[in-house]
DNA sequence: TTGTCATTACGAAGAACTTCGTAGATACTT
DNA sequence: AAGTATCTACGAAGTTCTTCGTAATGACAA
């Protein structure tokens, strides 16, 4: 599967928000968090969607309508493994260490893992 | 601070490991791991010294001796934050969570989580 | 000394990505 | 109808990264 660069991956966040969008709402969006052009727009979304499939494509007259072809989930999971072999040589709990570390946790945010360590634990033990 | 590409985080990795080293003793350790020729590891190594600031290096009669100038702890939490803003759109807790439930953790590891988490639980209420 | 080898420096090529201008087609407005 | 706006497609430029060939220098060996 395809790794998506930095500015692709700003697209599929976008349309996995929005659901299909033209090219024109996606650029819009885009612009909120910096500037970029239409045609650059345009153009990436063209290469994801011809070239690497990572969008599909519905004519609607004479605009299209372009939808992810990949789950957010398989995207950031695809990402993160190779985030940890990269960085982490693969020690995917050097990295939970390090997260936990540094960033800030609300205390519910600490109970979700508590409650999510609890049970691959009893999956460890039958 | 600059970030390391792929190629460069795979000399820095080398180079934390085994300490200060020549450009012939990470290009062999990099071929342990894939081919690639020895100038282009000397050129890269050069990059990141004259123009990144990411290596040191000290002459030693005809050879130099390089070595990294920047930690390992401060190199991946740098990675980390922007892979975090990036793929999980600054949700630390999301790739926690993501990277707690696709790796296999041993029991050890899960503990020293807790143990983390019940100092971070500590910080919070004083 | 002469030839071989290792090392550095430099340049250049190729790939991937981003950016945008321009052209062509289609719709909309007045 | 004429002009304006919008959309797609395409090409090209600029950047970064990776890769390697070649030249120059210095060390070593026969």
């Amino acid at each position: 599967m395809s790794k998506p660069t930095d500015a692709e991956l700003q697209i599929l966040h976008i349309l996995w928000e929005r659901g299909p969008s033209t090219v024109r709402a996606v650029n819009d969006a885009l612009n909120a968090q910096r500037e970029v052009g239409y045609t650059t727009t345009l153009k990436i979304m063209q290469i994801m969607h011809a070239e690497k499939g990572l969008l599909t494509r519905q004519e609607d007259g004479r605009t299209h309508i372009y939808a992810a072809a990949v789950t957010r989930e398989d995207t950031q999971a695809n990402l993160l493994q190779q985030f940890v072999d990269n960085t982490f040589r693969g020690s995917a709990m050097q990295l939970v260490m390090q997260a936990l570390g540094n960033h800030e946790a609300s205390s519910a945010e600490l109970d979700e893992i508590k409650a999510l360590i609890a049970q691959l634990e009893q999956k460890d033990k039958p």
